[in-house]
DNA sequence: TTTAATCTAATCCTTAGGGTTTAGATTTTG
DNA sequence: CAAAATCTAAACCCTAAGGATTAGATTAAA
């Protein structure tokens, strides 16, 4: 796979199970182009372990005592090395894969899966690639695709009272939501301040709301940044 | 691949690009067990042909005038019909991609890759799978993972201001974020509103703000409602 | 071209919100 | 145990914010 004249592959692992820890080392020892540089049955050795043996790729078991996997890939992330980390579970859990992906991980696959699937994700993981098994990647889609429904809804729904309000009203509420009193919005806007209450109290009116406080969240959890933000993309 | 007894895999294709189109449609219909049922050369049309065709899958140009691919995906979406998306693109733009699958595409492909490519899209995405071709699959978690980090970098700086809150003005500070104002805070804390008045001074001084507004903001653009979260999910 | 909507602004009023100080009771920490 | 931090709450002040009405000027729609 690759030249005897290149380095080899540096692996890390990392699992609470001192048998499947020597397991999975047997296994990788196998190949002639990865190496098991360290070893380690809880997370904050493992942090320990990467400053001393600067591996490329770490094995992390997610189920663990004490510093959960989740957790120790976000402190290895912060440490600005370029390790890159696997993550490893016992079982297919959408919610935990997507959420290990999200803090950095660079591949997530099951110890139940065949020991090629594990080479070949130390392989294409070592290479810059992400590496996810069909069946994980369809799982980890459809939690990321759920995950951004809730969103949408909110803003369908809540369109129906945003969008009662005039151009005027958005730019006050805009005005709003970044923090500014009426004093700054009239001198903003170049209008005065009564005006500006004006607005605000028609604003209240409409989204149904007792004070600018309230105002503001309701935009906020209603899509209405984006909706700005939208605009200022497109200009 | 798919018995003849078996009802073939109905495909509706998407795009301005007339020649294109028939080029994807001679290409599709060399394969036995998947029928091109219609074809559209703008988004409107093509909602329209899905009512009245009721294709599984549709083959979605994402560069076209007038309504965008990710705009007509959304629709789709909304309009609660089983079929699967899959976008098409002449180049490998990760937000493009983030965005699409983020609207609910079934799968992502570049019109520049090979034929069999395409049609192995068609048969995974219509198996209920997601697909995304290997260098696609990198790309987008490489913008996936980045769009968290911003996130996180904003609660790791922020931790500095909000973790000088104590537990009682944290407490006060939730409340706030849910729009109640210090009478309503004072009752749903049993104290008075003389000391929600005293705590919310402090949080002022601590978030370094003026006023209620700016503390719901801050505490919003800075990770304090996830945190919260953490803890509901835990407990 | 009227009618309706929007933007502007004033006045008047009331209270909630914000600022400061002081202080007792409790809890945490060195 | 003593010191420090936290939670509680009062009295005081003052202005910003919220509520209501009225109304002129401009603009869009019927």
């Amino acid at each position: 796979m690759m030249s005897e004249f290149n380095s080899k592959i540096r692996v890390l692992l990392v699992d609470d199970n001192y048998d499947h820890l020597m397991g999975v080392r047997e296994l990788i020892n196998l190949e002639n182009d990865i190496d098991v540089v360290a070893a380690a049955t809880n997370a904050n050795i493992a942090l320990n372990l990467i400053k001393k043996y600067q591996p490329s790729i770490v094995l992390m078991d997610m189920n663990m005592p004490e510093k959960d996997g989740l957790t120790a890939i976000q402190e290895i992330e912060k440490m600005k090395s370029n390790v890159k980390v696997i993550a490893l579970t016992a079982y297919d859990d959408s919610d935990l894969i997507f959420r290990a992906m999200k803090v950095g991980a660079k591949g997530y696959i099951l110890k139940t899966m065949a020991s090629s699937q594990l080479i070949r994700a130390i392989r294409e993981v070592s290479q810059g690639k992400i590496y996810l098994p069909q069946g994980l990647t369809t799982g980890f889609f459809e939690y990321f695709q759920q995950s951004f429904k809730d969103e949408a809804k909110a803003q369908t729904a809540a369109d129906s009272l945003l969008s009662e309000l005039t151009s005027r009203e958005e730019e006050v509420l805009d005005m709003l939501t970044q923090g500014h009193n009426y004093k700054d919005v009239a001198n903003l806007l170049f209008i005065s301040e009564t005006t500006v209450k004006t607005h605000v109290n028609n604003i209240f009116q409409k989204l149904q709301v007792n004070d600018r406080t309230q105002a503001v969240l309701y935009a906020l959890n209603n899509g209405f940044v984006s909706k700005r933000k939208q605009r200022a993309a497109v200009g």
